[in-house]
DNA sequence: ACCGTCGGCGCC
DNA sequence: AAAGGGCGCCGACGGT
């Protein structure tokens, strides 16, 4: 059963629907706690506007739902899906429901006001009819099987963001404090001064470059200095200034880190995003055109190495801590059914079987050939190893070959379960095109083919993430479904293909095993069952900085 | 004082 | 060692 919840004016309208899509009745209630933990007794599936609008209240409460419809992401993805492109909700003009994705934000009120002002206002969206429309496009898909369970999946997901919000990740203030101060020195007493280390690396420097007023952290300025002394360059990136040999160089390599450490992850961040031990992001499924998350403020999804060390488990509790294995090479060989592929990683290591094929000489080459083969390159060594790796595995790099010249005729490409690329922009130029208009023009179309080409492997691997944290999850709360979120082991991260559970200790290695067959389980839900596996790499450790 | 853009760089 | 895809956040900077 379905229970569709709208808020209407100040109450709340509950409407109950069977699997089939029958109404089977409407009530109102004023007490939503209430009536949803009553009512998650028997395993309804909750269907809402925007889980970030309703989930947070619930969880605050002591009150968790096992599933979701969630209309707005769903929504999203029929809406530019090709498996639906003739539906009604495809073919419908953009309404209340086309908005970009919320955020997970403490300011959820002002949000929403903002949204709310933004819209039509007679369009008041209704969750009842937005279902029937998008069950509609489904049923009639050629793929309803893999679009139910994208929607599934994704709304799952957008469960999940609200559960590892309000878990938030276990964050040790003095432990990120002593790899600060190891890093950089003492904090300073003054907020903006300079840490003592970042200040010895800019007094070196401003001698070397003979530049006292230096200030590194402007571009402008320290081309400028650079250019004084002799070094020409026409960026400040690190990579460029690897390459100059001055004794300026290191100092400012060094200086560089150092200020990006403190910028992006120093005390101001400590203070700002971590709160009682918890780092709390916001996190935002659907919020990469991919299908990948994204995250809103805390840069989660951007901790750096050096700092994961303050990310260590409660007392008693451990952080097991698993990523896929070289993920995206593999669903493209899986996608494209590309048995040769799929064997060569079957053993393990996916860049040494592909070594073992003879297609190329060594691991590195096997690794950069296929990063290349992924996001199109052309040009360097990637390029040069591009054909032997096409004639070794045609189908796999046949496909994002397909997916590129797609994207570059303007078409859209879709992804395992169903997510399709935004509608490409025609490559826009007429006959009296210059030949400057032209150039600029091919190159449009050559990037968006560069696009389309990764969109089907990043999506299609941001599929099986999402499938593999479902699986989880449900695994996870089958331990012991009496047990409160947070007294249980739970997810409390997540990065691309890679996950962190937080749990009790004794419970850590039937945790891993868990999280070992949700990978195998991931792989059936998009593959069936064609062989291929996807290996964990997982660790048992009591900080994250520990895992690899 | 505030806002949007850019260069740069962290993650996958 | 970097290029090729996807992001978010920082300080600087140029505009109001």
């Amino acid at each position: 059963m379905l229970i569709v919840l709208a808020r209407v004016g100040a109450r709340v309208m509950a409407a109950r629907v069977s699997d089939q899509g029958g109404a089977l009745g409407i009530e109102y209630v004023d007490d939503v706690v209430g009536f949803v933990r009553a009512e998650e007794r028997a395993h309804p599936r909750w269907v809402w506007d925007d889980t970030s609008r309703w989930y947070p209240e619930l969880l605050a409460a002591g009150v968790r739902v096992e599933r979701c419809f969630d209309l707005r992401l769903c929504h999203t993805i029929i809406r530019f899906s090709a498996l639906t492109a003739s539906s009604a909700l495809a073919t419908a003009a953009p309404g209340p429901w086309d908005v970009a994705p919320a955020t997970l934000s403490a300011d959820r009120d002002d949000a929403l006001f903002e949204l709310d002002e933004a819209r039509e206002p007679e369009a008041e969206p209704d969750p009842l009819a937005e279902l029937t429309l998008q069950r509609a496009a489904v049923s009639a898909s050629a793929e309803p099987g893999r679009l139910g369970r994208l929607l599934a999946a994704e709304s799952a997901g957008a469960l999940i963001a609200a559960e590892m919000r309000f878990a938030g990740l276990p964050w040790r203030a003095d432990a990120h404090d002593a790899i600060l101060t190891g890093i950089l020195g003492a904090r300073p007493p003054v907020d903006g001064a300079r840490p003592p280390k970042l200040q010895e690396k800019l007094d070196e420097l401003r001698v070397l470059l003979e530049a006292p007023e230096l200030n590194p952290d402007s571009p402008a300025d320290l081309l400028k200095a650079l250019g004084n002394v002799g070094l020409q360059v026409t960026s400040t990136r690190s990579w460029e200034l690897k390459r100059l040999k001055h004794p300026a160089i290191p100092p400012l390599l060094e200086y560089k880190k150092l200020a990006r450490l403190l910028s992006a992850n120093g005390w101001h961040w400590l203070d700002t995003w971590v709160q009682g031990g918890r780092f709390r992001p916001d996190y935002v499924p659907g919020g990469v055109v991919t299908g990948r998350w994204a995250t809103s403020g805390g840069g989660a999804l951007q901790l750096p190495r050096q700092i994961r060390g303050a990310v260590i488990a409660d007392e008693g509790w451990k952080l097991v801590v698993a990523d896929a294995a070289q993920l995206e090479p593999r669903i493209l060989a899986a996608m494209a059914g590309d048995r040769g592929m799929v064997e060569a990683g079957a053993a393990g290591d996916l860049y040494a079987g592909i070594v073992a094929s003879g297609a190329v000489r060594t691991r590195e080459q096997a690794k950069v050939a296929m990063l290349g083969a992924m996001y199109g390159a052309t040009t360097g060594e990637s390029g040069r190893l591009m054909p032997s790796l096409a004639r070794a595995y045609p189908r796999a790099i046949g496909m994002v070959e397909d997916a590129a010249r797609a994207g570059e005729r303007g078409e859209v490409v879709t992804t395992r379960l169903g997510r399709s690329s935004p509608p490409g922009r025609a490559a826009g130029y007429d006959e009296s095109a210059s030949e400057s208009e032209l150039t600029r023009a091919r190159e449009r179309g050559r990037s968006w083919g560069r696009f389309t080409r990764n969109f089907i492997v990043q999506g299609t691997a941001a599929e099986w993430a999402l499938c593999w944290m479902a699986s989880i999850r449900r695994r996870l709360t089958a331990l012991d479904p009496e047990l409160w979120l947070t007294d249980a082991p739970h997810l409390v991260f997540f990065l691309h293909d890679e996950i962190v559970v937080h749990t009790p200790a004794a419970l850590a290695e039937r945790v891993a095993a868990e999280v070992t067959e949700a990978a195998a389980e991931a792989g059936r839900l998009l593959f069936g069952e064609l062989p291929v596996t996807f290996p964990l790499t997982i660790a048992i450790v009591d900080d994250y900085g520990s895992a690899k």
